[in-house]
DNA sequence: TAAATTAACTTAAACGTTTAAGTTAATTTT
DNA sequence: AAAATTAACTTAAACGTTTAAGTTAATTTA
């Protein structure tokens, strides 16, 4: 014989299934010392519901869907323990999918949770202007996006959504390197593809602006936020002779800062005396002693906590119930915080504290 | 209306649900002819199966769980990624769930996988002794160990395991200092609860034995995988004075001799030049320059891949077909690789490349 | 005290599949 | 040409819950 049934309850109780069923769940019209008869005879049959009977009348799973481009950036661990702390306090399962940053992987990732079963999904690898969101639309199933968004939802109406303000992180990071009297700035951009970097850069432009360069004293190399074509592309400028060389590196991502780093080295040069360095995420071995990068503290953890929140929150509220009230769309923003370490030098002018 | 059913189309079809349903599968007894006209209206009608129905007949999830210590230590996002990478393709999800080291927080997750209905769990935080594998085993889940597993397995039977040659690889961190000439080494062990750490030391003391060594030449601390804790410890040594002071630290974790890097820069020492150091596990930032860090490559993402594989044999092979056939016992062995890098250096005597 | 209400149940349908067993007509075998 | 087999279906039960609607007897109300 099998586990034991509510069936199987009713029967040595001489009760219906249905009364069973509502003792257990402390429904209302099953008299107190009957309920209690039932539960204490369910805990001796080691009575454990069956969770595929339940999901099948509920039509929902209790779970969640998160999907990365890889757990294995140190970015996204943080975010993946924030889901799933918060997910887990609310009696909701996370299922983690990785998508090794390929868009047909995601769809198919996006499909497969879907066909799963799963209540609602966590998006945050998204594009700026993402195909797999009008997918996404189409499935009709709850989602939010976290870390990335959107950049014009346009047609698009409510999208839900938790990011940090890239474009203050992006503005803080290239105020600290100009404030310290740098003049000449590279900056080794994220996938301006997606709204962290392109926020960013427009953030760090808009602080270039307040101190009137020369256009060709700056330039940005999209690197995609791979480590390796970072270190390719500071390779590459490090070779320029020195009236053309930058002296600082304004990196979109601490791991595309620590490729940089690898070259600037390479190349025999002290970080920050002869180059100053700044990342972005302010990930665990950015703090490390030697490496010591200046960079923006990010909130992935927070990021994490909160996306699941609204993400269960929609879910919620998506019953029948309050189906006409309409949605009420959710754009929570975070804010950055510069974190000064150790790799960023003063260049020629002097450098006051404040921002 | 909802979404389209069998019976939808079945009604559409003027045919039984039954067939409509052996048609969409594959199944014999439906004419060639008639199940392309299904299948064609059940694409049509943007018929998508029910997933839940499925799981209730089936009584199965097509999930397995993973549970990890937590997800932000920097050795399992690989093992997660190896994991999630063998679950999709063998059309599995993975549903991940973090400890924090917590014994009862662990127990609940077993509880909450189980009661979720997952086919399977891969555990990759057991103890060498612990009580939570009884309780896995009375749920009657399939399970496999990784990374850990019990050293004991004694009246448990077969348990069905992954993990690396633990013993190698201390035995060659130890070997590799002692050849260097290093004669008093501090041991910043890992938790002596768990089967890795305790395997580690075990094979290191008998590296040491060759080298007949005073007993008080060497000594080791549990910091139990914790950084701060192989900090601190690392600390209090460095206070003692220089005749009893170790050349060499030996730590069961890269994290943890992290830690003890930071101590030694406070101490005003260098590595390897005053002090050497070897860590475990190569992570990602055991490479970047100046860090260097000599240490052991663990193969996380493998045995991600061979944990999910081994599991999802375990639950295919586990239907009463053969139930009879008796459950045969996996324990896989990885094998752990030195690598060399620039944080340990000569002492006193000369080093020979040889093992 | 008759009518209305309530408490404590039971019945049966529903959720959307799968599948064992049954039916019918066409085809093959002997 | 009768018997056996097969192909192509249909019927109905099963998976284990939840829940709307119905029943009965006890209690309250007017």
């Amino acid at each position: 014989m099998g586990k034991p049934t509510i069936k199987d309850i009713a029967e040595k109780m001489n009760v219906s299934a249905a009364t069973v069923s509502n003792a257990l769940n402390g429904k209302a019209g099953v008299a107190e010392s009957k309920r209690k008869k039932i539960m204490e005879t369910a805990r001796l049959m080691g009575y454990q519901p069956n969770v595929f009977a339940k999901n099948l009348v509920n039509q929902k799973s209790l779970a969640i869907g998160l999907i990365v481009s890889s757990i294995s950036d140190p970015f996204y661990p943080e975010l993946a323990r924030g889901v799933q702390e918060r997910a887990g306090e609310q009696g909701y399962g996370m299922m983690l999918f990785n998508t090794n940053h390929d868009k047909q992987t995601e769809r198919n990732s996006i499909e497969t949770l879907n066909a799963r079963g799963v209540d609602g999904i966590i998006l945050s690898t998204v594009l700026r202007d993402d195909p797999n969101i009008g997918f996404l639309r189409g499935l009709d199933i709850p989602f939010v996006l976290v870390n990335r968004h959107l950049l014009d939802p346009g047609s698009m109406g409510c999208i839900d959504s938790v990011v940090l303000d890239n474009y203050q992180g992006g503005y803080a990071s290239a105020h600290h390197l100009l404030k310290m009297g740098h003049k000449r700035i590279s900056i080794i951009a994220g996938s301006q593809e997606v709204s962290t970097a392109s926020l960013r850069l427009r953030g760090a432009l808009d602080a270039v602006k307040a101190f009137d360069l020369p256009d060709d004293h700056f330039d940005m190399t999209d690197c995609g936020y791979m480590t390796d074509k970072a270190y390719d592309t500071a390779k590459k400028i490090l070779n320029k002779d020195t009236s053309q060389r930058p002296t600082a590196f304004l990196c979109h991502a601490d791991n595309m800062a620590l490729g940089v780093r690898e070259a600037v080295f390479e190349a025999g040069m002290r970080i920050p005396e002869d180059i100053s360095l700044i990342g972005f995420d302010d990930i665990a071995f950015a703090s490390v002693s030697g490496v010591e990068l200046t960079t923006v503290a990010h909130r992935q953890y927070e990021m994490g906590l909160q996306g699941a929140q609204l993400l269960i929150e929609k879910i919620t509220e998506a019953g029948p119930d309050n189906a006409d009230q309409g949605p009420r769309c959710h754009n929570i923003i975070l804010e950055p915080k510069l974190v000064v370490r150790k790799s960023c030098g003063f260049h020629l002018t002097g450098y006051t504290n404040t921002l």
